[in-house]
DNA sequence: AGGTCTATGTCGTTT
DNA sequence: AAACGACGTAGACCT
């Protein structure tokens, strides 16, 4: 474990050890006083202020403020970084192929830099996510409706795969959406696309019902339910049984 | 410009730091060997790794291994961040209220503690958002089709605000709905969403058009525009006409 | 606080 | 590389 500091340094001196980390696959801060241009899929201008420059070995950028989650301005993952001296001050470009993007952040003044020699096993475990309601859901039909069959997940269809496909207690065939939270118009639109695909291929003279699974649902989302004649089931992503509050 | 660094200090000397800086309001970056616990909208676990944690003044939190644009863990602005020390190590808890959500970093080693002294003008100045197209539209409509006429933006239906409502040449009414990037079948959705609206507002005489305004459309976009009746536009969100490539 | 929608969304998976 | 959908999406704007 070795960090690399320099205080207040010399922009020269600044790339120097820059291209030392960039060699090295660092994880670099760079702090300072600086102007940010960004151009791809959109662009951006930002003016001089002290912002903190992350860059990291597997080529993402990232330039926060002191403020926000989410960067000012960044790069994702599989950039390439450049570093320079330009009339006396030190740059930091980061391109992208594909699409074909540029940042590029000029710096006034360098306060600080750092480079982290880093390893991280990254083994993160979450729990609560769409998946885990799936399987709740295949393990526990019940929970849908009495006599609910899953006979297959990520079924596919013509609009795409459905999360679980499945018969009621009398055989109609059963599309299923999940969402591992409250939901929208959007998700309506989604489920009613995979029963419309299904009534298609079973034809005209087959029932498909339509089952949307979430913790709840938004007042317009529960009258488009009700319009194309769709289902809703209250379920929870983390425990897979309906929410403390499901009675209405 | 303040800059205080701490270099493998103890873990008390660590918290001091730490505490100090949360006073002043500073931007602190802590790097380490720690385990992270988050537990909220879902739960996750991380075991130790080499991490940097970034605090911010605004009560944002975000871990970041070596990888990636997006941290591993975080905490949105608004938390409120907590230090102290456990069993002899350093521990950082961001707390936010609704949805209640709490973020644990436990540090084996402090590798390396920053406090930035930071101060932001933060003015942003973005280009190709759907803003801009929507700009580009309304000054010259008839980039959309001959005739067309924008009465109004944002305009209310019960289905929300869609983006441009207007009239064509023989005065139907036409809802836009505009993407600045290329559109997948979530999108048409969304524009048969306001049709059906306008439909319903207007009664059945009524013919209400709909137009996507977009660089492009995916093949199940298109096929699902044709099923629903509904007009595409190829224009591009920087410069408000049609892309290079909008001849097929 | 909840609803709806945009985003340089990012990220994973599959074709 | 394109398409499609999930995400602890975040963030903005409105009610």
């Amino acid at each position: 474990m070795t960090v690399t500091t320099l205080h207040r340094p010399a922009h020269r001196d600044a790339l120097a050890s820059l291209e030392d980390a960039f060699r090295r696959g660092d994880l670099i801060t760079v702090f300072g006083r600086c102007s940010v241009e960004y151009d791809g899929r959109a662009s951006s201008s930002l003016g001089a202020g002290d912002r903190l420059l992350l860059l990291k070995p597997d080529g993402s950028a990232l330039v926060h403020t002191d403020e926000g989650r989410t960067p000012v301005n960044w790069q994702p993952p599989g950039c390439d970084h450049f570093a320079s001296v330009r009339d006396g001050r030190l740059r930091v470009r980061s391109v992208r192929r594909s699409p074909e993007e540029l940042l590029d952040v000029r710096f006034d003044r360098v306060h600080h830099l750092v480079a982290y020699d880093v390893t991280d096993p990254d083994d993160l475990d979450l729990r609560g996510s769409e998946a885990d309601l799936k399987e709740h859901v295949v393990a526990n039909p019940e929970r849908i409706e009495p006599g609910f069959e899953p006979l297959a997940t990520e079924r596919e269809t013509t609009a795409g795969p459905m999360d679980v496909f499945g018969e009621d207690a009398s055989g109609r065939p059963v599309a299923v959406e999940l969402k591992r939270r409250r939901v929208g118009p959007d998700a309506v639109g989604q489920l009613r696309r995979y029963v419309d695909a299904l009534e298609r291929e079973f034809g005209a003279d087959t029932t498909i019902r339509g089952v949307l699974v979430a913790p709840s649902v938004t007042d317009r989302a529960a009258s488009l339910l009700e319009r194309d004649g769709l289902d809703f089931v209250a379920l929870d992503p983390t425990t897979g049984r309906p929410p403390d509050d499901s009675a209405p």
